[in-house]
DNA sequence: TAGATTGTTAATCGATTAACAATC
DNA sequence: TAGATTGTTAATCGATTAACAATC
């Protein structure tokens, strides 16, 4: 089967559909066309049916979608009909949210380590889970069948534990320390850059503000 | 002064010119090129060029760019010189974090009051901050000139809570809660959607493992 | 002045939207 | 069958990259 690259343009909106796609299902909601979802998601039907197209048709002409089928197609493409086993580097407040965060057991993803360098946080308990020192990591990542490393630690060593990982066979780092982790080609990395976030926030705000000064 | 609409894919990137911007005057380099920085940050110097011009010249023919100016002008940009004060609704572990993130601060974003439903949490300080019960919400935000408030409760009551916060007058809502809020124009909403971001992750792990199996 | 590098215009590429034929 | 709505092609729009004249 041949496999055509899908723009993470594309990527990024399936989660967004998955989530209305699931409260639908639970609402009861049967089937859907293009025309009610975009109206409900503030998105235009045409983007709708092109994404889904990626993927071959789901919908039918005449009908639309069925909602359920739809969503657990959905869940396929992202992978969450598979199971991830994840750990977590660094349990401070950040880490510790993370590992705590019961929904993303429910999409596949176990939580199944917790690694810190600081001695007084060894042995603290996160959901079941024990804080290990950073020594345990390389024996953990390759007899537990680890694929996803969390990374919650400050971004000095960020780099260095990411190299670490990658060496340990890790296969994605999903990354909340400042800074950009330089790993090799087919290893995913996802940036979480909180501060990133917040300044362009900030910049929306001050351009609002300006806009209305503008126009007194 | 007009000010020309900018788009979100150039904010969206201003944030990284200034981290790299920051580290660069942090090891006394005075100036750079498009050319390296584009080396560095690995982008196009025609996208940075093309950036830059957004905001006017910030550069100089034959010479590159100051880094310490940019740094700077980079960070009014993006209102930085600004102090903006915040609030976070929700006191668990990731309220928790965000509060205690020191780098906030620095960046003039003032950690100022914190609020949760639930009674036991009441009274527990983050970094000098009281948690507040939910009630005392609208009394502080109208007192305290605050413009931000941080979402970190279940995506149940996030809907009602983002609504009661923009009676109150808040600017703007930095929403980690897993909905989409509905709120006038002229309030910003930054969204930090962690399992959307995680099932990209898992996404691109899937995609990758197809490539390789189907390369075999 | 010559060399370097920006600022900016033009060309290209990709993503979004519109339109409509196919088909349920 | 007629109406509805998809799948898909074509048109548009916006963002990125290339090229080069301006200028330090």
């Amino acid at each position: 089967m041949e496999i055509k690259e899908i723009s993470q343009a594309v990527i990024g909106r399936l989660p967004r559909y998955y989530r209305y796609l699931g409260d639908l299902k639970d609402e009861g909601v049967e089937r859907i066309s293009s025309q009610e979802l975009s109206e409900l998601m503030k998105v235009t039907a045409s983007q709708i049916r092109q994404d889904f197209n990626n993927f071959g048709g789901f919908g039918q002409q005449g009908y639309g979608y069925n909602v359920e089928y739809l969503y657990k197609e959905i869940g396929k493409i992202l992978g969450l009909d598979q199971t991830h086993h994840f750990i977590i580097i660094g349990a401070g407040n950040l880490g510790q949210a993370l590992g705590g965060y019961l929904n993303f057991e429910r999409r596949g993803f176990i939580f199944s380590g917790m690694f810190d360098q600081n001695p007084a946080l060894i042995g603290k308990e996160v959901r079941g889970v024990k804080v290990q020192p950073m020594e345990e990591m390389e024996a953990f990542v390759k007899n537990n069948a680890v694929d996803i490393a969390v990374l919650t630690i400050p971004k000095t060593g960020a780099v260095d534990v990411a190299e670490k990982l990658v060496s340990y066979g890790i296969k994605a780092i999903w990354n909340f320390a400042h800074v950009d982790l330089n790993v090799p080609e087919g290893i995913q990395v996802e940036n979480v850059h909180l501060s990133d976030s917040l300044m362009k926030l900030s910049y929306n705000i001050n351009r609002y503000d300006q806009l209305v000064a503008e126009n007194q």
